[in-house]
DNA sequence: TCTGTGGATGAAAGCGCATTCACCCTAGGT
DNA sequence: ACCTAGGGTGAATGCGCTTTCATCCACAGA
């Protein structure tokens, strides 16, 4: 016999041989619900999904008794038997320091993983989906299987939290999107839709809003030092800015700092500053954690930002507007990008999934502040 | 016969009957695991669970299959044989706005929400759990059961989130703890396991800091309008360094804004000042939000802080230290509550859970920075 | 009165895995 | 050569649910 309690043995009379455990509160199961209710498990079933099908007594008692019994349906037995586990992934990086207890520790990074997951988050629920989230640290076993892969119909890969080979192998099983990291970074992985901002154009714009509208000519780029697809996007734009204006573009960032802190971006500024003469006329950072501690630094050095030196950012995190001078940055959109990220998925989930891989690079705007010499009111133009 | 592929029937011969699809990119099982690597699904099982069990010659075999197949364990049939899942939950609120699109929504509970989400993500992944994470949206449907709390084996609950009727219920099945809110606010719930900071003890020592160090006497609190025990504790905090200072304290907060952002704390600044002559000598806000929001008003109406006014905040956001005059509050662990949690859930989910419902009460510290007049290096000393 | 017809319900068959028990085989002790 | 242990493996069962498919029943039409 297949089926679990027989009809005409009532559950829990406890036969000798394997039963149900009599433990008073174990969790209770559709065939709980459906003995207590006098239906059958079957019906207790559609009472949950297809409600309407039911007549509505029987359904009133069904609940009725599910209620008194205190009835959590099993997510695990739903996935199983539906094929699909209504929840959706990410994963990210993890910066944390673990030995930093009791510091500030507001990366950069995890700001950005923030506002993602808040943005997949509200994305998951509006399509009846809840989400799942595991930072996958450096190094770490490849858990990511066994943590998110198999719990999850499809997820979303912060770039270069997963490794290539394992990713590749996942992504044929179900739905991945990559999040940030252009696109061709990796070959093998050009199958994933992918979500990306438009890095490099915005820190275009910046730059040729400096070289133009400030008529800045020395500008001094700074960016990290691992080798960042984003960061490297961000360089290109300005290089690119550099060269329209005829500007003297440097092959290469002036400084390269080993992370993207505001304690690095003060360090950056003193670098920068310890030229004498020839000390460059505008910062350019690759964040706005790294521009906020410049300012700083240079608030220490006895330095005027925008009179003496221009500094700029990159991401548009709420802090950029709050600090004085408020920061000139370019604003990236990434709640809406976990939200894109989640429609995605949900689009490949969904009965007619695009053929192709899908590529979307979401636009960035310039927000001219006072640390470039805009002031705040005329600056407003393009702060979105 | 119960058994799924007979063993004598090679799967994906496709019999006419019920068969396994031919669909090529199938999701492969164990059974297809166990059949490419010739050993039993048991086998294959005890691979992933229990490699030692294995010999290694065999174990090779199989995980290379395995790979080949790209196979992918089922989350859902792990969980429902081992009956659990590997994931805990958190429910938080969802205070954002879905209109304001652009706006910078870095609301004060979302910044809150984010920190636990990080303790709790770290702290899970630390015991080797998952994190499954729904925002309650206030006046949704019970989402939370169908969303959460079949899908976990245990979770956290912001308060308020919930329906205290809901939670009960659910508390019944699954370890459930508490996250800020009192203990004691509603009965019913008395059995959960609690976490929250010491928020009156915290309101008390800064405010006696003002009254006994700086000499301050009109003070006013300025709270929230909706009944958040959280605030109200805070409020409570005051009132008590009022009253043994001999100060004369207010019964009620001098104001109570609609909602704790950076908007209100200005408009609340406002107000208080338009008094004129009679005008508090310190503004003591519920958080940090409120407060950077009443600084930047404060400076727009030409008040020195700390010199006309001191203003002071809770929370101790990251931004309180970047403001000018940094902002002296009383500083949340927000991330260790979260990882509190998470070991509360794990300790109760492993053999042996303690037997009374836990309350944690976390300690906070007061940060005494430049806007109550104390200067950032000489404040130290409480900064944790 | 007989035959359809369709809505409501039940029986049964898995979903993919963990786990128990039985079995086989080898190595060690006598 | 015989027995015993014990490690390695397979057969079988069940976890709690969804989903056909078949059944039952009331009622309309003939």
């Amino acid at each position: 016999m297949c089926g679990r309690h027989a009809a005409d043995v009532p559950h829990g009379d406890g036969g000798p041989t394997h039963e149900r455990h009599r433990i008073v509160n174990a969790n209770p199961t559709v065939y709980d619900v459906a003995e207590r209710s006098g239906v059958s498990i079957a019906t207790v079933s559609r009472v949950y999904r297809s409600p309407d099908s039911v007549r509505a007594a029987t359904r009133e008692r069904v609940l009725a008794a599910a209620n008194e019994l205190g009835y959590v349906p099993s997510g695990s037995a739903r996935g199983l038997a539906s094929r699909s586990t209504g929840v959706l992934g990410l994963c990210f990086p993890d910066y944390s320091d673990p030995d930093a207890v009791g510091a500030e520790d507001d990366d950069a990074a995890m700001l950005y993983s923030d506002q993602i997951i808040r943005g997949m988050e509200r994305a998951a629920r509006r399509h009846g989906y809840a989400l799942l989230i595991a930072a996958s640290l450096e190094g770490g076993p490849e858990n990511l299987v066994a943590q998110v892969a198999g719990r999850v119909d499809g997820f979303a890969v912060m770039a270069r939290t997963v490794p290539t080979e394992e990713l590749e192998a996942i992504s044929r099983r179900r739905p991945v999107v990559m999040l940030a990291g252009p696109r061709a970074q990796d070959p093998s992985l050009d199958h994933l839709d992918h979500v990306e901002v438009a890095n490099e154009d915005g820190q275009y714009e910046l730059t040729r809003h400096l070289v133009r509208d400030h008529g800045l000519r020395r500008l001094a780029y700074v960016g990290l030092l691992d080798d960042s697809p984003d960061v490297e996007a961000r360089f290109r734009g300005f290089r690119r800015a550099c060269l329209e204006a005829g500007v003297e573009p440097a092959a290469e960032p002036a400084l390269r700092m080993p992370m993207m802190t505001r304690a690095e971006g003060a360090r950056a500024a003193g670098l920068l500053c310890e030229g004498g003469g020839d000390r460059p006329e505008a910062f350019v950072f690759a964040n706005d954690q790294m521009a906020v501690g410049a300012l700083q630094a240079l608030e220490g050095l006895g330095l005027r930002v925008p009179d003496d030196v221009v500094v700029t950012g990159f991401d548009g995190i709420p802090l950029s507007r709050l600090v004085r001078p408020a920061l000139t940055t370019v604003r990236q959109p990434m709640v809406r990008m976990g939200e894109e990220a989640v429609d995605l998925l949900v689009r490949r989930l969904s009965g007619r999934p695009p053929e192709e891989p899908v590529s979307l690079v979401l636009p960035v705007g310039v927000v001219r502040r006072a640390s470039c010499g805009c002031d705040e009111p005329q600056g407003r133009p393009t702060t979105a």
